[in-house]
RNA sequence: AGAUCCGUAGCUCAGUUGGUUAGAGCGCUACACUGAUAAUGUAGAGGUCCCCAGUUCAAAUCUGGGCGGGUCUACCA
């Protein structure tokens, strides 16, 4: 322990990285400062597991950094908050990692490579960053627990997914189905949403579109459209992007609510007159409004204006059920197929849907279910079937007639090939069924390996039917603090609202498997949920099918990925083989199951589980509302009875007001990180921000401070280096200007606060105004960080460093530190300077974890007021309602605000703070006001300079005033007549105001009526003081005599004279506490200066012999007020 | 295309339930101050509060409609 505190040469932020990280490592401080909070209440938190195959970004540091304050936070406010670490380490980035390493594709796997070894590479790339991970976990100060992380390829992770996913099997939430998907025949695999997102897969492309009419069959239900047209041929018009889709049609779909028109008119092509129905609105897209009701007799073909009628309108709804005739049939798509592949189906039909829209096409639309998602879902509400009759390689099927086996788009890069679907609309319009064929641009998705389009494919996927929990979720959504608000109840609850079931399968190799298994037939399967089941089934198999069926699986060499598990073969109930599908699941079901899984749950732990669920906060980048987010929401739904039970089973008592199965309380979803420009960051365009060297450059806490206080965390942020800067300047700078200043002077009175602790109410004025100010700042800061808004809080500390502490409460305290004994009111001052700092580094702690800890560290080993060694143990400051006190806040903002004012008036007349001036007058619109200022007079005559400060009472007449109506009041009581009151207050003379406040009403005479106007409707405001200097704002007006008397000049000739001395005295280098005799050479008009002022001067610059020597030729040249002088300074016995 | 957030000074951001001189910091310019000195003070320049319409006595603020930017989801004829 040492006496002296510590001083620093200049402020350097990273070394103090260095420093306090350290001491963390040497006290285990993360570690300590959780086993303190042993038996306290739990703070629960859950880390979202990066994935470690990349490096981490500054986006990283700023959601880890919101992690960190909160969980530092709740810790120093008595709660125990355990940070389990985790690590993502499955999906697709891993796998397009090692492909790209590998140079290979996904095709090779299996044949240049073994899914084995392919596997293996994978696990290895999983944690190939985590060192770096661990550094900047590390430099950036985050605490987490990263000795016990979870990491979701182990074995006991996969184990309790199975367990997961059994239950949701058990409850007939886990299911295969077709799904429609994007797929590339290119590439010949199936494409994930994430590879859909890659940058530059939607292109720009121009693609053959066709309107086509589909003839309707002629029955009963269509008897209303024949008969308008006398029982002439009727057409359905559809368009179409992809006329390669034509083949496949099943069904046209209406809007139920859209009017379509039955219109007479003549094909573009053949000429020959036809009927079509198409929506209503849009036949100003296919005929012009020329040509209605035009010739029809005269029409022959070459007239480019087509004469067109509209014979009957009515809704889409009338129209469904009615049948059509197959636009392009062959053996292939013929009925007789489409029945035998969806037996029940009743195609070529039309049926409603609500996505149908009048903003392009026709509003009817052509529905191929095999080729898009709305299609396959109207289809299969329809029961229209599904027919494919495009092969995964990309070309037609054969049975097609002239189209079979033909590729729909360019895959194979065949320079002879010929558009498809040109073909088509050839075929088409020759045959009377095109009423239109153009070109026509949109953006469609490429797959970003092979560039090719990709397709809309029917595959079999597996699915977890979230859409039967929709309403429990919905619910539980309403129960999370979401910050921001609008992302639960926008982004995320409309999400909800239009949720579908979520299609978990990937085929691919690195990841969890699906544990289901599944005989040949497809007939019977079995979903495992746990390792031992998959032994017991697997012995099972064994004795039952006997050979070496699972010869070589034993529980010590289990591991539970490809190709392993897919060896193991289990035997059904009837006796015969059961493979696993050779699925695997979506990554993000690894992630979301981490409440359970990061346990084991429910093989172990149970009790620890229910200790931790659900989680009081988390918090990621906006980007996972629909991830991890929805992903824990969903999975907490849809086990919540299972894992209830299974809590039962273990004596936990449960029930839904206990365990809801909502997942997390409160959830913070960070902005993104912009370049300074807004763009977003990437690689490519070489606008990343390396974290790492911005925190060794500038420091973690400088890093940190900029993140969360620039900017709302879920406001995107404009990353500017710059804006660092300012905050390493501004707020650290200051701060430790502060911390300084404070021990330069407690070293030399050695205050280490030994003294009692002095009451409040017996310090001075500006102490317990700042005591005041900072009890306020306590409060305002823990309601800022209990409600999640760390910006707030993080500026309110800011401010109050800046303005109140370093810039009013010291600067004004200076003198109270270096004159005088150490006595009462220099103790004061320490204590409360002291109390000051370390409040404030006990308040920033949690955002700016080093700077703080140092800056207490610092203090607290000289007076050792506290048991604990860091700022991170001690417990977060609680407001003292007793040293609040407003009206002092109150009238310290004035004592600011005038002396601010004088301060501009000295500026204007170019008289320096340093020459004192007689006199300020102020005007006090009330006694309250004057009191208040009173009370703060001698500062401000201090701050200013000025010997008195003269108040004028309101029934004087010196003072020009201004009367401005009180809108707020007077509005909602005038209403219209407002404006004209304005006016006339506008116009108001010094009599009337004075009448006013006299007589405390005033009649207004307006249009005519009489308006009473009281004292409270108005504000009335000093405005001029006529023959003075005056400055105003709107709280006050000051008014400066600046008359510098001869006696005045002496006294600032002195006070400048003092100034110069103790420049020389600093420049020599002299202890604070250095005796010294001078000599001046003296100047006439600066001899009465010293003569008078003698005494004051010697006090001032710790002289014991001042005196004026005309001879004196050694010395240091001075000017004071434009006076020549020398002067010799010597320090005593020196 | 839908959802959502955002648009205030050159830059980064405040702006409470609508209330009349729209603020701060940075930057720039000038002048001061200096026993905290990589700090500080004062002043100046700098605004169509994205646009239009509406509600209101009164709109940066509320409503509607645009425009521009970000993000997410989707891409369906």
């Amino acid at each position: 322990m040492s006496l002296k505190y510590r001083e620093f040469s200049q402020l350097n932020l990273p070394s103090v990285d260095q420093e306090i990280l350290s001491k963390w490592q040497e006290e285990q401080a993360f570690e300590k400062s959780v086993e303190l909070r042993d038996g306290a209440t739990p703070f629960v938190f859950y880390e979202g597991p990066p994935s470690a195959n990349g490096m981490p970004g500054i986006h990283h540091v700023i959601s880890r950094t919101l992690k960190d304050l909160v969980c530092r936070y709740k810790t120093m406010q008595g709660f125990q908050v355990k940070r389990k670490g985790g690590w993502d380490t499955h999906g697709l980035p891993v796998e397009l990692g090692v492909e790209k390493e590998l140079g290979i594709t996904k095709e090779d796997i299996g044949k240049k490579i073994s899914v084995e070894a392919y596997n293996q590479k994978c696990r290895e790339a999983v944690l190939r960053f985590k060192d770096k991970w661990d550094d900047i976990t590390q430099k950036m100060g985050y605490w987490v627990d990263l000795n016990n992380p979870y990491i979701t390829f182990e074995n006991n992770y996969i184990e309790s997914l199975w367990w997961l996913l059994k239950q949701m099997y058990k409850k007939g939430l886990l299911y295969e189905s077709v799904s429609i998907q994007p797929y590339s025949p290119a590439a010949g695999t199936g494409l994930s949403s994430h590879e859909l997102n890659q940058p530059g897969t939607y292109k720009d492309v121009k693609d053959t579109s066709a309107t086509v009419m589909f003839r309707a069959a002629q029955d009963e239900k269509s008897k209303f459209l024949h008969d308008a047209v006398h029982g002439a041929e009727v057409f359905f018009m559809a368009w179409t992007t992809t006329p390669w889709t034509l083949p496949s049609n099943l069904g046209l779909t209406v809007g139920p609510n859209i009017e379509y028109a039955l219109v007479q008119t003549f094909n573009p092509y053949t000429h020959l007159p036809i009927n079509v129905v198409l929506a209503k609105d849009l036949i100003s897209k296919y005929l012009k409004a020329e040509g209605e009701n035009g010739d029809f007799d005269g029409y022959n073909g070459e007239q480019k204006l087509i004469p067109w009628k509209t014979v009957a309108t009515f809704k889409g709804s009338q129209l469904e059920g009615l049948h059509y005739e197959q636009l392009l049939p062959y053996e292939a798509n013929s009925i007789e197929e489409v029945k035998r592949i969806t037996p029940d189906a009743d195609p070529f039909r039309i049926i409603v849907g609500d996505f149908v829209t009048t903003e392009d096409g026709t509003g009817i639309v052509h529905t191929a279910p095999a080729f898009g998602a709305d299609d396959y879902k109207v289809g299969k509400k329809f029961n229209i079937g599904i027919i494919t009759m495009v092969d995964r390689e990309g070309k037609f099927v054969d049975g097609l007639g002239e189209f079979s086996n033909r590729y729909v788009k360019n895959y194979k890069d065949d320079p002879e090939y010929a558009d498809v679907n040109v073909d088509i609309c050839v075929k088409l319009k020759k045959e009377n069924r095109a009423f239109k064929v153009e070109k026509y641009e949109h953006s469609y998705p490429h797959c970003w390996r092979t560039d090719k389009p990709i397709l809309y494919y029917p595959l079999d996927a597996w699915f977890i039917k979230t859409t039967a929990l929709k309403d429990r979720m919905v619910e539980l959504n309403k129960t999370i603090n979401w910050k921001p608000k609008s992302t639960g109840e926008g982004r995320f609850g409309n999400w909800l609202e239009n949720m579908v079931d979520w299609n978990l399968s990937r085929s691919r190799y690195w990841g969890t498997p699906l544990p289901v298994w599944r005989t040949e037939d497809g007939e019977e399967e079995i979903c495992i949920g746990s390792v031992e089941e998959l032994l017991q089934e697997a012995e099972k198999a064994k004795q039952a099918l006997g050979g070496d069926v699972n010869a070589s699986i034993s529980k010590e060499k289990l591991d539970l990925h490809k190709p392993f598990v897919d060896s193991i073969v289990l035997v059904s109930a009837s006796g015969k083989p059961m493979k696993r599908v050779a699925d695997l699941i979506d990554v993000w079901f690894d992630s979301g199951a981490m409440p359970y899984a990061q346990w084991h749950f429910p093989f172990e732990n149970v009790q620890t589980f229910a200790q931790n669920y659900p989680a009081d906060f988390i918090a990621e980048g906006v980007d996972q509302t629909r991830g991890w987010f929805y992903t824990l929401h969903a999975i907490g739904s849809l086990v919540k009875e299972s894992v209830q039970e299974e809590l039962k089973k273990h004596g936990v008592e449960v029930n839904d007001q206990k365990y809801p199965g909502l997942a997390y309380k409160t959830v913070v979803s960070n902005g993104l990180v912009l370049d300074k420009n807004g763009n977003k960051m990437s690689k490519r365009l070489g606008n990343v921000v390396d974290p790492f060297q911005t925190i060794q450059t500038y420091g973690a806490d400088a890093t940190r401070w900029y993140l969360i206080t620039n900017a709302s965390p879920w406001d995107n942020l404009k990353f500017d280096i710059e804006g660092i800067k300012e905050v390493q300047r501004k707020f650290f700078g200051t701060l430790y200007n502060t911390y300084q200043f404070f021990v330069l002077y407690a070293n030399v009175d050695g205050f280490t606060f030994k003294e009692e602790y002095i009451p409040v109410d017996q310090r001075p004025e500006i102490d317990r105004w700042i005591l005041s100010s900072l009890n306020t700042l306590i409060k305002q800061v823990t309601e800022a960080m209990d409600d999640y808004e760390p910006t707030q809080a993080g500026r309110l500390i800011e401010t109050f460093t800046d303005e109140h502490l370093s810039n009013w409460y010291v600067r004004l305290c200076r003198r109270r530190f270096w004159k005088g004994e150490y006595e009462h009111d220099k103790i004061c001052a320490y204590q409360t300077l002291y109390e000051c700092l370390v409040t404030v580094a006990k308040l920033m702690a949690p955002v700016s974890p080093f700077f703080s800890d140092l800056l207490y560290r610092n203090l607290n080993q000289v007076t050792q007021l506290n048991n604990e060694t860091s700022v991170h143990h001690t417990l977060y400051p609680v407001a003292d309602v007793a040293k609040m006190d407003a009206g002092l806040e109150e009238r310290m903002q004035l004592a600011q605000d005038a002396s601010s004012l004088v301060l501009s008036l000295r500026k204007k007349v170019n008289i320096k703070v340093r020459q004192p001036l007689q006199k300020v007058l102020i005007p006090v619109l009330n006694p309250a006001m004057k009191e208040q200022l009173q009370k703060v007079e001698d500062l401000i005559r201090n701050e200013v300079n000025v010997k008195e400060i003269e108040y004028l009472t309101p029934d004087n007449t010196f003072i020009k005033k201004k009367i401005k109506p009180n809108f707020q009041v007077l509005g909602k009581k005038l209403g219209g007549k407002m404006k004209a009151v304005a006016t006339a207050l506008g116009n108001f003379s010094q009599e009337q105001i004075a009448e006013l406040e006299k007589e405390g009403v005033y009649n207004l005479l307006v249009d005519n009526e009489n308006l009473p106007l009281y004292l409270t409707d108005v504000d009335i405001m000093s405005e001029d003081v006529p023959g003075w200097m005056v400055a105003s704002n709107s709280n006050i007006t000051v008014a400066l005599d600046v008359t510098v008397t001869p006696e005045l000049l002496n006294e600032g000739n002195a006070r400048e004279l003092v100034n110069r001395i103790q420049k020389i005295r600093k420049d020599s280098n002299f202890e604070l506490t250095d005796r010294i005799t001078v000599k001046i050479s003296g100047h006439p008009e600066l001899t009465p200066a010293i003569t008078q002022f003698k005494s004051y001067i010697c006090a001032e610059i710790l002289a014991d012999n001042l005196e004026e020597d005309p001879a004196l030729q050694d010395g240091v040249d001075v000017e004071v007020n434009d006076h020549l002088i020398k002067v010799q300074v010597s320090k005593k016995g020196g």
